[in-house]
DNA sequence: TGCCTAATTGGCAATATAACCAAATAGCCA
DNA sequence: TGGCTATTTGGTTATATTGCCAATTAGGCA
Protein backbone atom coordinates (compact mmCIF):
# COMPACT_ATOMS: atom_id res chain seq x y z
CA UNK A 1 0.00 0.00 0.00
CA UNK A 2 1.75 3.27 -1.24
CA UNK A 3 1.57 6.27 0.90
CA UNK A 4 -1.08 8.10 -1.14
CA UNK A 5 -3.44 4.93 -0.56
CA UNK A 6 -2.48 4.54 3.15
CA UNK A 7 -4.18 8.49 3.42
CA UNK A 8 -6.63 7.66 1.48
CA UNK A 9 -7.66 4.61 3.35
CA UNK A 10 -7.29 6.57 6.85
CA UNK A 11 -9.67 9.30 5.45
CA UNK A 12 -11.91 6.78 5.13
CA UNK A 13 -11.66 4.86 8.13
CA UNK A 14 -11.96 8.09 10.28
CA UNK A 15 -15.43 8.40 8.66
CA UNK A 16 -16.30 5.02 9.07
CA UNK A 17 -15.31 4.82 12.76
CA UNK A 18 -16.78 7.78 13.29
CA UNK A 19 -20.02 5.83 12.80
CA UNK A 20 -19.24 2.74 14.30
CA UNK A 21 -20.54 3.08 17.32
CA UNK A 22 -23.92 2.02 18.80
CA UNK A 23 -24.54 5.26 20.58
CA UNK A 24 -23.54 7.17 17.27
CA UNK A 25 -25.53 4.60 15.10
CA UNK A 26 -28.42 5.17 17.18
CA UNK A 27 -27.77 9.08 17.04
CA UNK A 28 -27.66 9.07 13.20
CA UNK A 29 -31.04 7.50 13.39
CA UNK A 30 -32.47 9.91 15.50
CA UNK A 31 -31.35 12.46 13.41
CA UNK A 32 -33.05 10.94 10.08
CA UNK A 33 -36.39 12.72 10.95
CA UNK A 34 -35.10 16.22 12.10
CA UNK A 35 -32.54 17.87 13.93
CA UNK A 36 -32.42 17.31 17.67
CA UNK A 37 -30.53 19.40 20.36
CA UNK A 38 -27.94 17.79 22.96
CA UNK A 39 -30.17 17.15 25.86
CA UNK A 40 -33.06 15.38 23.94
CA UNK A 41 -30.43 13.29 22.06
CA UNK A 42 -28.60 12.32 25.41
CA UNK A 43 -32.04 11.34 27.07
CA UNK A 44 -32.66 9.24 23.50
CA UNK A 45 -29.66 7.53 24.23
CA UNK A 46 -29.61 7.33 27.49
CA UNK A 47 -26.05 8.25 28.43
CA UNK A 48 -24.35 11.48 30.11
CA UNK A 49 -25.09 14.82 28.22
CA UNK A 50 -20.86 15.15 28.11
CA UNK A 51 -20.49 11.84 27.16
CA UNK A 52 -23.55 12.35 23.57
CA UNK A 53 -22.01 16.01 23.06
CA UNK A 54 -18.40 14.26 22.55
CA UNK A 55 -20.33 11.67 20.26
CA UNK A 56 -21.49 14.39 18.51
CA UNK A 57 -18.60 15.92 18.20
CA UNK A 58 -16.67 13.41 16.76
CA UNK A 59 -19.57 12.87 14.23
CA UNK A 60 -19.38 16.41 13.14
CA UNK A 61 -15.88 16.61 13.31
CA UNK A 62 -15.36 13.94 10.10
CA UNK A 63 -18.31 15.63 8.59
CA UNK A 64 -21.64 13.62 9.26
CA UNK A 65 -23.42 15.90 10.89
CA UNK A 66 -24.10 20.03 11.59
CA UNK A 67 -24.89 21.94 14.02
CA UNK A 68 -26.81 24.95 14.27
CA UNK A 69 -26.68 26.91 17.35
CA UNK A 70 -30.18 28.78 19.14
CA UNK A 71 -29.84 30.35 21.66
CA UNK A 72 -28.62 28.06 24.56
CA UNK A 73 -29.61 24.93 22.32
CA UNK A 74 -27.53 23.24 19.85
CA UNK A 75 -29.24 21.70 17.73
CA UNK A 76 -27.48 18.88 15.67
CA UNK A 77 -28.74 17.30 12.17
CA UNK A 78 -27.59 15.15 9.59
CA UNK A 79 -25.16 16.79 7.27
CA UNK A 80 -24.43 13.69 5.06
CA UNK A 81 -27.60 11.63 4.76
CA UNK A 82 -25.91 8.95 2.44
CA UNK A 83 -24.77 7.09 5.72
CA UNK A 84 -28.26 5.94 5.91
CA UNK A 85 -27.49 3.96 2.99
CA UNK A 86 -25.13 1.95 4.92
CA UNK A 87 -27.94 0.25 7.09
CA UNK A 88 -29.66 -1.78 4.30
CA UNK A 89 -26.16 -3.37 3.78
CA UNK A 90 -25.53 -3.49 7.59
CA UNK A 91 -28.87 -5.47 7.68
CA UNK A 92 -28.51 -8.09 5.25
CA UNK A 93 -25.20 -9.57 6.28
CA UNK A 94 -26.49 -9.26 9.71
CA UNK A 95 -29.54 -11.51 7.96
CA UNK A 96 -27.11 -13.75 6.51
CA UNK A 97 -24.88 -14.58 9.74
CA UNK A 98 -28.13 -15.40 11.29
CA UNK A 99 -29.27 -17.36 8.41
CA UNK A 100 -25.93 -19.47 8.79
CA UNK A 101 -26.46 -20.23 12.59
CA UNK A 102 -29.88 -21.30 12.17
CA UNK A 103 -28.42 -23.55 9.25
CA UNK A 104 -25.95 -24.93 11.51
CA UNK A 105 -28.47 -25.54 14.60
CA UNK A 106 -30.80 -27.41 11.69
CA UNK B 1 -32.54 3.46 24.12
CA UNK B 2 -34.50 0.34 24.86
CA UNK B 3 -32.34 -3.24 25.18
CA UNK B 4 -33.70 -4.66 22.59
CA UNK B 5 -32.47 -1.27 19.97
CA UNK B 6 -29.62 -1.13 21.93
CA UNK B 7 -28.82 -5.24 21.30
CA UNK B 8 -29.37 -3.92 16.86
CA UNK B 9 -26.88 -0.74 17.77
CA UNK B 10 -24.40 -3.07 19.23
CA UNK B 11 -24.65 -5.82 15.96
CA UNK B 12 -24.53 -3.15 13.43
CA UNK B 13 -21.76 -1.27 15.03
CA UNK B 14 -19.71 -4.91 14.94
CA UNK B 15 -19.82 -4.55 11.28
CA UNK B 16 -19.22 -1.07 10.96
CA UNK B 17 -16.46 -1.39 13.19
CA UNK B 18 -14.90 -4.15 11.18
CA UNK B 19 -14.77 -1.81 8.07
CA UNK B 20 -13.40 0.86 9.90
CA UNK B 21 -9.40 0.12 9.33
CA UNK B 22 -7.28 1.54 7.16
CA UNK B 23 -5.88 -2.23 6.48
CA UNK B 24 -9.17 -3.54 6.43
CA UNK B 25 -10.57 -1.07 4.01
CA UNK B 26 -7.90 -1.65 1.45
CA UNK B 27 -8.20 -5.39 1.79
CA UNK B 28 -12.08 -5.09 0.71
CA UNK B 29 -10.82 -3.28 -2.11
CA UNK B 30 -8.63 -5.64 -2.72
CA UNK B 31 -11.00 -8.22 -2.89
CA UNK B 32 -13.40 -6.00 -5.08
CA UNK B 33 -12.22 -7.64 -8.21
CA UNK B 34 -11.05 -11.03 -7.09
CA UNK B 35 -10.15 -13.27 -4.44
CA UNK B 36 -6.70 -13.31 -2.63
CA UNK B 37 -4.41 -15.80 -0.30
CA UNK B 38 -3.14 -14.14 3.29
CA UNK B 39 0.43 -14.08 1.76
CA UNK B 40 -0.76 -11.78 -1.09
CA UNK B 41 -2.82 -9.74 0.89
CA UNK B 42 -0.18 -9.18 3.45
CA UNK B 43 2.11 -8.41 0.55
CA UNK B 44 -0.06 -5.72 -0.79
CA UNK B 45 -1.09 -3.95 2.63
CA UNK B 46 2.78 -4.03 3.60
CA UNK B 47 2.41 -5.75 7.66
CA UNK B 48 3.04 -8.84 9.26
CA UNK B 49 1.00 -12.00 7.70
CA UNK B 50 -0.19 -12.78 11.25
CA UNK B 51 -1.35 -8.93 11.55
CA UNK B 52 -3.36 -9.17 8.24
CA UNK B 53 -4.81 -13.02 9.31
CA UNK B 54 -6.24 -11.16 12.16
CA UNK B 55 -7.55 -8.57 9.71
CA UNK B 56 -8.77 -11.15 7.84
CA UNK B 57 -10.57 -13.23 10.66
CA UNK B 58 -12.36 -9.88 12.34
CA UNK B 59 -13.87 -9.33 8.61
CA UNK B 60 -14.83 -12.60 8.32
CA UNK B 61 -16.64 -13.29 11.66
CA UNK B 62 -18.83 -10.86 11.12
CA UNK B 63 -19.53 -11.95 7.70
CA UNK B 64 -17.77 -9.35 5.57
CA UNK B 65 -15.24 -11.81 3.44
CA UNK B 66 -16.01 -15.75 3.53
CA UNK B 67 -12.48 -18.05 2.86
CA UNK B 68 -11.53 -21.38 1.08
CA UNK B 69 -8.64 -23.25 1.46
CA UNK B 70 -6.86 -24.82 -1.28
CA UNK B 71 -3.76 -26.37 -0.12
CA UNK B 72 -2.19 -24.79 2.39
CA UNK B 73 -3.26 -21.54 1.29
CA UNK B 74 -6.37 -19.98 2.16
CA UNK B 75 -8.00 -17.38 0.15
CA UNK B 76 -10.23 -15.04 1.27
CA UNK B 77 -13.44 -13.58 -0.95
CA UNK B 78 -15.62 -10.47 -0.44
CA UNK B 79 -19.05 -12.21 0.65
CA UNK B 80 -20.68 -8.89 1.14
CA UNK B 81 -19.85 -7.05 -1.99
CA UNK B 82 -22.70 -4.20 -0.53
CA UNK B 83 -19.53 -2.86 1.36
CA UNK B 84 -18.48 -1.83 -1.41
CA UNK B 85 -21.43 0.91 -2.02
CA UNK B 86 -20.15 2.45 1.47
CA UNK B 87 -17.15 4.27 -0.58
CA UNK B 88 -19.45 6.59 -2.91
CA UNK B 89 -20.92 7.86 0.29
CA UNK B 90 -17.40 8.66 2.24
CA UNK B 91 -15.72 9.97 -0.49
CA UNK B 92 -18.62 12.85 -0.82
CA UNK B 93 -18.22 13.35 2.68
CA UNK B 94 -14.22 13.59 2.07
CA UNK B 95 -14.98 15.91 -0.65
CA UNK B 96 -17.62 17.89 0.64
CA UNK B 97 -15.33 18.13 4.06
CA UNK B 98 -12.31 19.33 1.01
CA UNK B 99 -14.63 21.91 -0.46
CA UNK B 100 -15.23 23.20 3.31
CA UNK B 101 -11.16 23.58 3.61
CA UNK B 102 -10.88 25.28 0.28
CA UNK B 103 -14.01 27.84 0.92
CA UNK B 104 -11.88 28.81 4.40
CA UNK B 105 -8.56 29.74 3.01
CA UNK B 106 -10.26 32.04 -0.04
C1' DT C 1 8.33 -39.82 8.89
C1' DG C 2 10.54 -35.33 8.39
C1' DC C 3 10.75 -30.97 6.21
C1' DC C 4 8.87 -26.99 4.02
C1' DT C 5 5.55 -23.44 3.29
C1' DA C 6 1.14 -21.03 4.57
C1' DA C 7 -1.65 -19.52 7.99
C1' DT C 8 -3.37 -18.99 12.64
C1' DT C 9 -2.91 -18.21 17.50
C1' DG C 10 -0.84 -16.48 21.87
C1' DG C 11 1.34 -12.94 24.22
C1' DC C 12 2.85 -8.48 25.02
C1' DA C 13 3.51 -3.40 24.72
C1' DA C 14 1.79 0.78 22.75
C1' DT C 15 -2.00 3.42 21.63
C1' DA C 16 -6.81 4.66 21.16
C1' DT C 17 -11.70 4.77 22.89
C1' DA C 18 -15.22 5.35 26.05
C1' DA C 19 -17.76 6.73 30.07
C1' DC C 20 -18.47 9.48 33.92
C1' DC C 21 -17.90 13.45 36.99
C1' DA C 22 -16.30 18.04 37.66
C1' DA C 23 -15.18 22.39 35.91
C1' DA C 24 -15.42 25.84 32.36
C1' DT C 25 -17.93 28.40 28.74
C1' DA C 26 -21.79 30.71 26.48
C1' DG C 27 -26.21 32.78 25.88
C1' DC C 28 -30.37 34.65 28.20
C1' DC C 29 -32.87 37.32 31.22
C1' DA C 30 -34.14 39.31 35.80
C1' DT D 1 -24.15 42.13 37.11
C1' DG D 2 -25.68 37.63 38.82
C1' DG D 3 -27.93 33.51 38.23
C1' DC D 4 -29.82 29.90 35.30
C1' DT D 5 -29.66 26.50 31.69
C1' DA D 6 -27.35 24.13 27.79
C1' DT D 7 -23.27 22.56 26.14
C1' DT D 8 -18.43 21.72 25.90
C1' DT D 9 -13.97 20.58 27.75
C1' DG D 10 -10.63 18.45 31.03
C1' DG D 11 -9.30 14.74 33.65
C1' DT D 12 -9.29 10.05 35.07
C1' DT D 13 -10.00 5.22 34.83
C1' DA D 14 -11.35 1.11 32.44
C1' DT D 15 -11.44 -1.34 28.34
C1' DA D 16 -10.45 -2.33 23.45
C1' DT D 17 -7.53 -2.33 19.45
C1' DT D 18 -3.35 -2.83 16.97
C1' DG D 19 1.00 -4.66 15.48
C1' DC D 20 4.83 -7.40 15.91
C1' DC D 21 7.35 -11.55 17.23
C1' DA D 22 7.31 -16.27 18.63
C1' DA D 23 5.11 -20.51 18.74
C1' DT D 24 1.71 -23.62 16.94
C1' DT D 25 -1.12 -25.88 13.48
C1' DA D 26 -2.01 -27.90 8.95
C1' DG D 27 -1.31 -29.51 4.32
C1' DG D 28 1.87 -31.21 0.72
C1' DC D 29 5.60 -33.78 -0.70
C1' DA D 30 10.30 -36.01 -0.73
Amino acid sequence: MDAKTKLRMEARARVLKAMAHPSRLFIVEQLKQKERCVAELAQAVGADVSTVSKHLSLLKSVGIVDDRKQGTQVFYRLKAPCVLEFFGCVEKVLQTNLQEQIMLVK
